[in-house]
DNA sequence: CGCCAGGTTGTTG
DNA sequence: CAACAACATGGC
């Protein structure tokens, strides 16, 4: 995290002149360390800084590729009970997934919603991970980066979100995960076009950051603060930590007076 | 009660 | 290719 990258393209032109760099730093300053991916410990999904920082063994990669299918469009809170559940049922190694059948799956991880598509795409993963590399989850590390994307990707349910938050935090691959609060935060700093698709908005993202792993993850994470907290659909300003960046603040001020 | 949540797929014009 | 429906539970 030596280089401060100036941004050197906007797809429309913010008149504020600042680095993404800049936005991350004062992110963190406000929320803090987010230290993901959570790892289930005793039921709970802890964010522990021991968490963040070190490589991930292979049953920490299923359970954090499990996670992403699971959050799909849906609160972590209720991904959580699925995850305990999981873990309760000992559902929760790739090995005993592989064995159990779908309709079983499915109610065990029906708090988070969607239960029947999400167990197939969990079913799914399973067979690409035993048709591919003989169950061994850990062997996905073998692929150059975009082999890897590529192969995630082609399992049915997992589109581009969930197979970059997989290959950034179980895999510790250098890829920015785009969702929808790092698309809305852009849209208001007025970075990026509300109609830019996901590959654009994740190139923007990965060109103007210094290529740090640990970055992105943080990163990411913070977006996600910002996204639940100020950034809302309805945005609150209001101690916005980026108020000095974005649009939003001017307009409201300028409102104001 | 209505809206929203760490998306993806299938269908339609 | 853009827009839309379907998928579904739980929190506020």
């Amino acid at each position: 995290m030596t280089t401060i990258n100036r941004i050197t393209r906007v797809i429309r032109p913010n008149p504020k002149t600042f680095t993404l760099i800049t936005i991350v730093e004062k992110l963190e300053k406000f929320f803090g360390k987010q230290n993901w991916w959570p790892l289930l410990k005793d039921g709970e999904c802890l964010y522990l800084e021991e968490n963040a920082v070190r490589t991930k063994n292979a049953a920490e990669k299923w359970e954090i590729m499990l996670g992403a299918i699971l959050t799909q469009n849906t609160s972590w809170t209720n991904v959580i009970r699925s995850l305990a559940a999981l873990e309760k049922m000992k559902l929760l190694t790739w090995d005993a997934v592989i064995h159990c059948p779908e309709d079983k799956l499915a109610l065990v991880i029906r708090s988070s919603g969607y239960y029947h598509q999400k167990a197939k795409k969990i079913r799914f993963l399973a067979e690409f991970f035993r048709d591919r590399f003989d169950g061994k989850v850990e062997d996905l590390d073998r692929l150059s980066l975009s082999e890897a994307r590529k192969g995630l990707l082609s399992v049915w349910g997992i589109g581009p979100e969930t197979a970059d938050s997989i290959l950034l935090y179980a895999y510790d691959r250098l890829v920015f995960v785009v969702d929808a609060y790092t698309r809305r935060i852009f849209s208001h700093l007025k970075l990026i076009d509300k109609t830019a698709d996901y590959e654009e908005i994740r190139f923007f993202i990965e060109n103007n950051l210094p290529a740090d792993v640990r970055l992105y993850q943080e990163a990411h994470a913070l977006f996600v603060a910002l996204g639940k907290t100020f950034c809302k659909p309805k945005p609150v300003c209001e101690n916005c930590p980026l108020s000095e960046f974005c649009n939003c603040s001017e307009l409201m001020t300028e409102s104001a007076h």
